[in-house]
DNA sequence: GTCTATACCATGATAGAC
DNA sequence: GTCTATCATGGTATAGAC
């Protein structure tokens, strides 16, 4: 976001370039999509606020605007990042398991990510970030890479017999997505019925297997 | 919401007992409960303004006020129409169709008004509308109401075999709501690759029957 | 009960000193 | 790059005339 990030990618094998300052600044950063990560899960976009995302972190709001320059870009930062760890979650998944199995654990990772007080994956709202998310060039390539992994999963698991041939492949995706932000787990987690690993197993199952 | 509406109540089966100026003031926050309606389908509560509600009726925003007190209670009588409708809705369904069949109905129907640009019925998000209708006793009457129709379908499916033993019936009904209300429809439709008809049976075959 | 006009406030964004 | 202080906008709600 800020423009000394910059010099770091032109030489990273030698000894650390990074000033303190500019280490600190990276950490900052992180932190601050820390906190936009948290309140965006708790409140959403619109209810959220640039004075609440400073509180918590600790700073001034005016400093905040010097590393994100709108509150859109500040959120679409935090979306990249949690896009770019789903990413690296897929890419490391075990190849030996079935494909079926992948596509389950990738749920099961999402849906323990917001158990955690994490993002929910999905832009699903509408919500005036949608409408900047679709014009943010790296969050759209970003979810390309991953509808890109994601189909070649459940194309393979089709293959395996595992998900059923009369499925078009959009169709199975956006319903993993889906329940990936399914209000369904907040609602079974505050009727208390069911202990958090219960209630993904549900929603894991509920998904995969439908209700009968 | 307004006093000229009580005194219908007490007698109805004579004749109109109604004046012009009440019938009229019955239409108009008919008027007005579509448009918010509508516009809490388009945009949302938090997105959504008085000042729109009020063009789209074609008052002015006072006027309004004079209505519903809050936007709150104004979201709330939108609600609770819903909740209403899909009341009357379920209990005329076919009692002589398998309770599968009736669930899925309902399904279908709630899949339905969503393609028409109605409301989804769950107040899923993190808005604040959510607060305003927990303390809404009318809307959590109504609410419950429906679950219980609900559920009694649900478990006499059960029975039949429709739905697998060992989902509670929370969890059921939860998912059934959650799927009419599902994101993926918006971007099944966006994509264009399908007919309305094939979303909806999408929808349905993935919630009933899973992915495989 | 409808209108016009306005109070009041929350919030996104910025200025300018250090 | 951080702060305090401030602006500007837009939105809920209300006053007061008709």
């Amino acid at each position: 976001m800020s423009k000394e990030s910059k010099p770091e990618s032109k030489a990273e094998s030698k000894e650390p370039k990074l000033s303190f300052k500019q280490q600190q600044l990276i950490v900052r950063e992180g932190a601050i999509i820390d906190a936009t990560n948290s309140l965006l899960a708790k409140k959403g976009f619109d209810l959220m606020t640039m004075d609440e995302v400073a509180a918590e972190v600790g700073i001034a709001k005016a400093s905040l605007y010097k590393h994100f320059p709108s509150k859109e870009a500040l959120a679409a930062a935090a979306m990249i990042r949690l896009l770019e760890n789903t990413l690296a979650f897929v890419r490391g998944l075990d190849t030996q398991q079935a494909a079926i199995e992948q596509l389950k654990a990738v749920l099961a990772w999402a849906l323990g990510i917001r158990m955690k007080g994490g993002l929910p994956t999905l832009p699903s709202e509408n919500t005036s970030l949608r409408e900047a998310l679709l014009n943010n060039k790296v969050y759209i390539n970003r979810l390309w890479d991953l509808n890109e992994l994601m189909a070649e999963l459940i194309e393979k698991a089709r293959g395996d017999g595992a998900i059923q041939k009369e499925l078009p492949t959009d169709v199975v995706l956006f319903t993993i997505y889906a329940r990936s932000c399914d209000p369904t787990m907040d609602y079974l987690r505050i009727s208390g019925q069911h202990t958090d690993a219960q209630v993904i197993d549900f929603l894991i199952g509920t998904c995969f297997r439908g209700l009968q």
